[in-house]
DNA sequence: CATGGACCTGTAGAT
DNA sequence: CCCCACAGGTCCATC
C-alpha cells in the first residue's frame, strides 16, 4: 500500500495533460488478475510500467491502473482542452463507471468458475488461472487489432497498433516521458494512401486488409450505429456481417463478437485453442483448422463451458500465449484429459 | 466444399 | 553470421 502513493508523486505530466480523476475499486484477485487480463492477448494497448502497474488509453483518457491489496487504484488523465462540467466527485464516479464497463465487473467471475469446474476437470484441477476477465473493448479498435493479429505475435501487434495511433490518432499528452494517442476514428483512417502508408510502416499484407476494411465501413456501410446494430443482432447474423469485411475471417470475427459486441458465449478458435483441444480434449492430431474443424472445436467448448464460454476460453488461453522474446514456453502440458468427452461429443454431432 | 499456398515482418534459435 | 521457422489467419485458386 505504500508503493502506490510514492509512485504517483513522481509522475511527470506534459503541459497539455491534466489529471482528471483518481479512485479505488475494491476487487479480489480471484475476480481480477490485472496483468493476465490486460496483457494476455485480448488487448494490445496496455503497457506495464512496473509490476502491477499499467498505463493505457481508453476513449480520450490516459488510464493508469495499479493493483494492490485487493484494490484496483485508478487515475485518469485528459488533454487540458477536454472540458468537463463535472466536479471532482462526479469525475471519479464517471471514471469508475468506465472501468466497471470495460472490465465488465457486473459479471461475477467466481460464480462462472464454479460452473466451469463442474463440467471441466481442468478447471477443477486448478490448471486454469482465476481472475481473467474478458474486456469490453471498442469495436473498431478491436477489429483493426485482430486484423493485425493474423500470422503475427503480440509484441509486433502491439507495436503496430501503437504506430497506427501515433500516426492517425489525436494526441492526448505525455505522461512520464511517453506520449499517448487516442485510437484513430474511422474518419481519421479514411485516407486514400492508407495502404501504401501502412506498408511503409511495415504492416505487411495487413495494410491492404485495413485499408479495405476502413473503405468498406466508411463508404459501403456508412452507418455510425453499425456496431450497435451488430450488438443487438444474433451471433450468426452479426458474424456473417463481419465476415464481409476484408481481412476478417472466422477467427477475427469471433474475437470481435466476444470482445467488443458482448457475445459472451462465442469461443474463438486459434492455433492455441486448437492445440489445447488436441492436447487436453482429444481432438484428432494433425487435423488442420478447416472450417468444419473450427465449428466442431468451437461448439464443443461452447457446450462444455456454458455459460460465458468465451470467458472460459480467455482463461484457458492465457497460459498458452508466449511472445517470441520470452524464453519460457507455455505451461507444461500434463496428460490428456477429457479425451473421452470430445470423442463422445463428436459422435453426438454425427448422429444428430 | 475442402485443401494448399502465398502473404509481410521481426526475431529467437539452430547451423 | 546466415538461415529458417513461426507468430492468436485470411484470401484465392484449384480440385
Amino acid at each position: 500500500m505504500s508503493s502506490f502513493i510514492p509512485c504517483l508523486s513522481i509522475s511527470v505530466l506534459s503541459d497539455s495533460l491534466i489529471q482528471y480523476s483518481s479512485g479505488i475499486i475494491p476487487i479480489s484477485t480471484t475476480e481480477l488478475n490485472l496483468k493476465q487480463t490486460l496483457l494476455g492477448g485480448q488487448s494490445f494497448r496496455w503497457f506495464e510500467q512496473s509490476p502491477n502497474e499499467f498505463v493505457g488509453v481508453l476513449h480520450f483518457y490516459i488510464v493508469r491502473l495499479q493493483y494492490e491489496n485487493e484494490k484496483l487504484h485508478f487515475k485518469f488523465y485528459v488533454h487540458k482542452n477536454t472540458n468537463s462540467l463535472l466536479n471532482e466527485c462526479d469525475r471519479e464516479k464517471e471514471s469508475a463507471t468506465i472501468l466497471h464497463k470495460y472490465f465488465q465487473l457486473s459479471v461475477k467471475l467466481e460464480d462462472l468458475f464454479e460452473q466451469w469446474c463442474k463440467s471441466d476437470e481442468r478447471f477443477r484441477n486448478k490448471q486454469i488461472p482465476t481472475g481473467i476477465r474478458v474486456l469490453d473493448q471498442d469495436p473498431l479498435e478491436n477489429l483493426i487489432c485482430f486484423i493485425c493479429s493474423s500470422n503475427n505475435n503480440v509484441q509486433r501487434i502491439t507495436k503496430m497498433i501503437k504506430t497506427l495511433s501515433e500516426i492517425y490518432g489525436k494526441e492526448i499528452g505525455t505522461l512520464n516521458g511517453t506520449t499517448y494517442y487516442q485510437f484513430p476514428t474511422i474518419d481519421e483512417l479514411d485516407q486514400s494512401d492508407l495502404e501504401k502508408d501502412l506498408r511503409k510502416l511495415n504492416f505487411g499484407y495487413r495494410a491492404r486488409y485495413i485499408h479495405k476494411a476502413v473503405q468498406y465501413l466508411k463508404h459501403t456501410i456508412n452507418d455510425p450505429s453499425y456496431f450497435d446494430r451488430l450488438k443487438s443482432s444474433s451471433v450468426q447474423d452479426a458474424r456473417s456481417e463481419l465476415l464481409k469485411i476484408m481481412g476478417v475471417g472466422r477467427k477475427v470475427a469471433d474475437c470481435v463478437l466476444l470482445m467488443s459486441l458482448g457475445k459472451q458465449d462465442v469461443v474463438p478458435v486459434d492455433t492455441h485453442i486448437h492445440s489445447i483441444a488436441v492436447t487436453y480434449y482429444g481432438q484428432r492430431k494433425n487435423s488442420q483448422l478447416s472450417m468444419s474443424n473450427y465449428n466442431n472445436i468451437s461448439s464443443f467448448f461452447q457446450q462444455l463451458w456454458q455459460p460465458y464460454a468465451g470467458w472460459a476460453q480467455a482463461a484457458a488461453f492465457s497460459n498458452e500465449l508466449r511472445s517470441p522474446t520470452s524464453k519460457t514456453t507455455s505451461v507444461k502440458r500434463s496428460k490428456m484429459t477429457n479425451h473421452c468427452k470430445f470423442i463422445k461429443y463428436e459422435k453426438e454431432i454425427k448422429e444428430s
